[in-house]
DNA sequence: ACCATAGGCAAGCAGCGACTTGCCTATCAA
DNA sequence: TTGATAGGCAAGTCGCTGCTTGCCTATGGT
């Protein structure tokens, strides 16, 4: 559901994900585990930061990508670019010629 | 705080009223309660619509004039604009020349 | 002065959501 | 095959938040 990405997004640990993911792309849930520890420096479990990432994916924020048993999550910022123009005004000035 | 704008968002009665807001300017607290009811037939209190409008006003998205006993909100979408460049990613195709 | 309208404050309830803990499955290396 | 690594499932706790109800303040009309 495209309804999704707002409550995706009400969540900071969520957000920090985002941006670990904007930085490096395709990391792993134990990689972004110890990354968001030593980095941001939040104690949270795995399972935490997993289920974090299930929201993610259904708002299809998160792409996943399976490889053996390693599970590579990729950010897709495609569901954000409606969330904006929902409500930008038709008095957009470049819109008016 | 610019991060109340995601808490913000995330409710959809208060998308709504964003909603509402984006369609015609200036409205007044009574004014959105009855157009939220008649026109999107959602049942809710004045006093709900009023904790809405205060959490949007926190965040920005919602700026308020007062003027005699009424009081005007208006839609600002400039916070907005910073929760997708956010993570948008360096390789956009149109900033490489 | 009176009453109606527009809005605010505060307590209370109920449900959702974030987080943990414990245990289970699957893949790879030795 | 055994053990270690990567991840999943399910139940349970706890705090936040959305919503209601009741009462209060202030402005405007008559």
């Amino acid at each position: 559901m495209a309804e999704d990405v707002y409550k995706a997004l009400a969540d900071p640990t969520r957000r920090l994900i985002l941006d670990e993911l904007a930085e490096r792309d395709g990391q792993t849930l134990f990689e972004l585990c110890t990354r968001l520890v030593t980095r941001h420096g939040l104690g949270l479990s795995r399972q935490g930061i997993s289920q974090h990432l299930a929201v993610l994916e259904a708002a299809e924020l998160v792409r996943v990508r399976r490889q053996g048993r390693y599970k590579f999550h990729d950010l897709n910022t495609e569901p954000l670019e409606h969330i904006v123009t929902r409500w930008l005004r038709p008095d957009a000035p470049e819109s008016t010629p």
